[in-house]
DNA sequence: AATATATATTCTAAAAACTATATATATAGA
DNA sequence: TCTATATATATAGTTTTTAGAATATATATT
């Protein structure tokens, strides 16, 4: 929508809020249990941080039976996605937004309509 | 350098920092009374964030004479130079960043050897 | 040496961000 | 309705960040 420079990085100044949006920018859709696995973080926390990402603007949330999926929005300006784009490509394959991608793909019983 | 995406973004976390950041991106080097002139606050505020942007490396200083001049390191990795001027291509218009430059411009007796 | 100017730093208090824990809410299933 | 699970929120305490004022440092000039 109307997200300003300064509440964008502002924002992604904390660690675990960018490799939360780092992952989600990679990966699609995933649910808080998944994010909880693959950063390896206390539930409340991630639901704190993910609830101001949205907040900011950033993460767009569905709920889908007992789990809610957060993706990244797809509204965003054109210089933000490119920003996180060009992050991505800069950093993905470095710690710790490499080992988050491995940690979520290990992760056993990920919930397709299964559980978590 | 090793300049870490989080230490990038949290250096950034604050508006001032960031209208610094791209301000000097656009301008090349500036002292800290263009600085405290452009962005409107006080002298000990502009020089303790710039001393933070540099710590974190994406600045470089340098004294002539009693004027320091600051600059945006021309070592920065280069995801970090493409976020930077992505992000002033997306917002240099806008405020506030268009009404710092317009500021520094409208400044007079800017420092050319001369005064402050 | 004394003075003036530009910048940096220190100190203190206030504000903001963060974590951990506990609790609340929403949904599904028995 | 009762129970279990996933997620959200509230509360309290701690840590971090920040601003403002005062002071220190560096340099140039006289």
């Amino acid at each position: 929508m109307d997200l300003q420079a300064d509440d964008f990085y502002s924002a992604l100044s904390h660690p675990m809020r960018l490799r939360a949006l780092l992952l989600l920018k990679q990966e699609g859709e995933l649910c808080v249990c998944e994010l909880t696995h693959a950063l390896a973080l206390a539930q409340p926390v991630i639901s704190r941080h993910l609830g101001q990402l949205k907040e900011a603007g950033l993460l767009l949330s569905r709920r889908q039976g007992l789990w809610v999926y957060y993706r990244v929005s797809d509204s965003l300006p054109e210089w933000v996605t490119q920003v996180i784009q060009t992050t991505i490509a800069g950093v993905s394959t470095t710690s710790p937004y490499q080992d988050d991608r491995q940690a979520l793909h290990a992760m056993l019983d990920r919930p397709n309509q299964t559980c978590c």
